[in-house]
DNA sequence: TCGCTTGTTGATGG
DNA sequence: GCCATCAACAAGCG
């Protein structure tokens, strides 16, 4: 379920279970999950390494040991299970850490989007995860709107893009722009002073708020967007209006016609 | 059977 | 070169 939220929750997941402790194995069931490396190559490569805190850019998790690291990516169905012993396994566990001393994380992925990489140094992980643009909860004002100035074209396709700024997907787009009150389809080359703020504010609060719920899935607070969205007969939380359903940037978006304003 | 899905990438066309 | 769109990847659900 990732978005930057679900993929913050891994983190502390994994650092939880894993952070300090030692590999025993690394048993890859599905040896296509892994997309650099052959399931021997990664089971040597980590085996009797141990863990330290893992990192969180964006949707990626880097996993490092006083060793090398596993950078996992979630895809859209992507998650992490914890056993106590290899019982209860399912054929969605792609890629199992068993710990010396008993107890395994789980990476579990129905579809495959996403996957496993083995990186070497930070060097590396840079060179997997494909240039970046800054953590969506630790991006500040000014390299924001300095970003943003430098980009063209729709504003949720901007929002989205990785490389721009690290961290938001379809669902977080949908939820910023309603509390910003700006169209999906507004570019940003439209986007007044004032919009720019009101969208940077949006952004920051929605993530911060969507990383501070324990809870797994992303929110919650009926005051928002996302309390509705998709249900049918849907109305935005704020006025009333009936939601309506566009598709934006190849995917389906979400908004009300009349709280975010018509594209410039 | 068809359409839909919280992600990303590569082809294609304007 | 930039941007928008769409298919593909894969698997499950209604």
């Amino acid at each position: 379920m990732p978005e930057l939220p679900d993929v913050e929750g891994y983190r502390r997941f994994f650092s939880r279970h894993a952070a300090g402790r030692t590999v025993h194995r690394v048993v890859t069931t599905d040896p296509a999950i892994v997309r650099n490396a052959t399931p021997q190559a990664l089971d040597r490569a980590l085996r009797r390494r141990t863990f330290a805190e893992p990192e969180r850019h964006g949707k990626w998790l880097l996993c490092w040991t006083d060793g090398p690291g596993l950078v996992l990516h979630f895809g859209m169905t992507g998650w992490f299970v914890w056993g106590d012993s290899p019982d209860g396994r399912h054929r969605h566990d792609r890629v199992i850490v068993e710990m010396e001393g008993g107890g395994e994380v789980r990476y579990r992925n129905m579809r495959k989007l996403g996957g496993a990489w083995l990186a070497h140094d930070a060097e590396e992980a840079v060179v997997v995860t494909g240039g970046l643009g800054p953590d969506a909860l630790a991006v500040d004002r000014r390299r924001f709107r300095e970003l943003l100035s430098r980009r063209r074209g729709g504003v949720k396709a901007v929002l989205m893009d990785q490389r721009f700024m690290a961290g938001i997907g379809n669902l977080l787009a949908d939820e910023t722009l309603w509390q910003a009150r700006i169209h999906p389809k507004r570019r940003v080359e439209s986007l007044s002073p004032e919009d720019r703020e009101r969208l940077f504010e949006a952004m920051r609060k929605v993530v911060r708020e969507s990383v501070a719920v324990e809870d797994d899935d992303i929110p919650h607070k009926r005051t928002w967007l996302l309390s509705v969205r998709g249900k049918p007969g849907a109305v935005c939380p704020r006025c009333r209006t009936p939601l309506t359903r566009t598709v934006a940037a190849g995917r389906t978006t979400w908004f009300c016609p009349s709280c975010q304003e018509e594209p410039a």
